[in-house]
RNA sequence: GGAGAGGUGGCCGAGCUGGUCGAAGGCAGCCGCCUGCUAAGCGGUUGUGGGAGUAAAAUCUCACCCAGGGUUCGAAUCCCUGCCUCUCCGCCA
């Protein structure tokens, strides 16, 4: 959410914003419209409240001094009647402005790349060697079938399309995949948690899942609740409603969740495999920063993210988002893309952005200054580090031996106990 | 699920037969005094958000005693709803 003083003072700014993401502005006339009256109307309520905070006073100490207070009641008794009446009119203004306000995205900073969509995203570097295969590399899903460690016939009989079944070696490979990105986390700083799966409606709408972006999450209606569709979500809600002191700050959290997603709209897309599924698993990374620092924070956990890549020895490249591409909350993201020989493409596995004040300021995160009066929305920031279906799929795909097998990485063989899957 | 108790400022805790309560008192914090150090002692001070105001302050003002409604000229105090916490019983991974 957009400071409603900035708004109000730089409409100009908001809407070069929105040009820039493809954003119709026309929720923004209504914002300032609304806004205007919002605003007209709060004085004049305060204003005659001021005045009936007076009277009643004096009600109070001429009754005690058993003096007649018919004639001050009646006075009070209709400015009362016109503040009731005027504050029907303001709370619907404060409403309006509120929700067009919480459906304005993110201002983008000034260092993302201006562009229509994902086609003028910006590489920024890439890191390893695309592996050179003397035989036509499979895709995951025919070698995690072949092997016997996916099983998506099953897991469409248990719940549908978009669901997949891990077995034996499978199934471990995704426990030691999210225990070694923990360890790792955690051994640089970050705290693990492992927070609620379903939240409530104020959590959704504190990162800004809510109110936009309904159709894309799992509800359960009795009691209303969500399922999260990232770790995001409840790690950042930790600190709503919250005010930090300067010197806890930076806070980082590490957690695995599952996320759930219901990826309507994408129909046909990344039907086959473990690329897009309605329940997948990730280790996320979740930064409080205090605003001076947050870019550096950015840069960081960036590489952290990259970080959990190298060690595994899978070559990925670093994309800039462009305005057109960047996530409605975001200032600046880049994503990690890594290298899938089946496809002979890059592809997401890992989303780090800065949020700025933009989710702070919607879940009320704010912190103090040492010595200083008043205070601060946090920045807030996040990545994922990994998503742990996507790292299977670019393990089995670049690891995988003519054979059938599928080589296990040097790190993660403490977590799997064997070298080899065959 | 059933029966009770309760949610007040950074914390503890009064107020809850409606007015002078943004809220006693204590602790903690900050400033100053005093004491050759420390402790104790003394005086003062300390929340958040909005608006007006100022070069910036000062200052004025509205709101906030879990949240949302209601009664009333006036509510932390009365009524209703929701949320959360605690105790007991039942049930359960």
């Amino acid at each position: 959410m957009l400071d409603v003083r900035f708004v109000r003072e730089n409409p100009e700014q908001v809407v070069k914003a929105l040009e820039k993401r493809n954003y119709d502005s026309s929720v923004f006339d209504d914002f300032l419209k609304n806004e205007k009256s919002r605003k007209d109307m709060r004085e004049e309520v305060d204003n005659h409240r001021m005045k009936l905070n007076d009277i009643s006073g004096k009600i109070g100490m001429m009754r005690k001094q058993g003096e007649d207070v018919s004639q001050l009641l009646q006075g009070a008794k209709s400015l009362s009647d016109t503040i009731k009446n005027q504050e029907t009119y303001l709370n619907e203004y404060e409403v309006k402005v509120r929700n067009s306000l919480l459906i304005i995205p993110n201002i983008p900073h000034e260092s993302v790349p201006v562009g229509k969509d994902e086609k003028e995203n910006v590489e920024v570097r890439r890191w390893g060697e695309p592996r050179q295969f003397d035989f036509e590399p499979l895709n995951h899903w025919d070698i995690g079938e072949m092997l016997e460690i996916i099983d998506f016939e099953r897991a469409s009989k248990i719940a549908g399309a978009r669901f997949s079944l891990m077995k034996g070696l499978g199934a471990k490979l995704e426990r030691a995949l999210m225990n070694f990105m923990l360890d790792l986390n955690v051994s640089k700083g970050y705290k693990e948690v492992f927070p609620p799966i379903l939240v409530n409606r104020e959590s959704m709408t504190g990162t800004g899942q809510l109110p936009k972006f309904a159709f894309e999450l799992f509800i359960i209606s009795d009691p209303e609740l969500y399922l999260i569709p990232t770790a995001e979500v409840s790690v950042t809600n930790i600190h709503r409603n919250e005010i930090l002191s300067e010197k806890e700050l930076p806070i980082y959290y590490t957690a695995y969740t599952p996320c759930f997603r219901r990826e309507a709209g994408s129909y046909g897309k990344d039907v086959r495999g473990l690329i897009r599924q309605h329940q997948f698993n990730k280790v996320e990374l979740v930064k409080f920063a205090k605003p001076e620092d947050s870019y550096d924070e950015l840069e960081a956990l960036t590489k952290d993210a990259e970080d959990i890549l190298q060690k595994l020895e899978l070559p990925y490249r670093v994309v800039a988002l462009c305005t057109g591409d960047l996530g409605f909350a975001a200032s600046k993201t880049y994503d990690l893309e890594v290298w899938l020989p089946a496809q002979q493409k890059y592809r997401e596995i890992s989303s780090c952005s800065n949020f700025e004040d933009f989710q702070a300021r919607r879940a009320n995160i704010r912190f103090k200054r040492e010595g200083k009066k008043g205070t601060e929305f946090v920045h807030t920031l996040n990545g994922s580090g990994l998503a742990i279906g996507r790292t299977v799929i670019a393990i089995l795909e670049n690891y995988q031996q003519k054979d059938g097998s599928v080589v296990i990485p040097e790190v993660l063989r403490p977590y799997m106990g064997v070298d080899i899957i065959k």
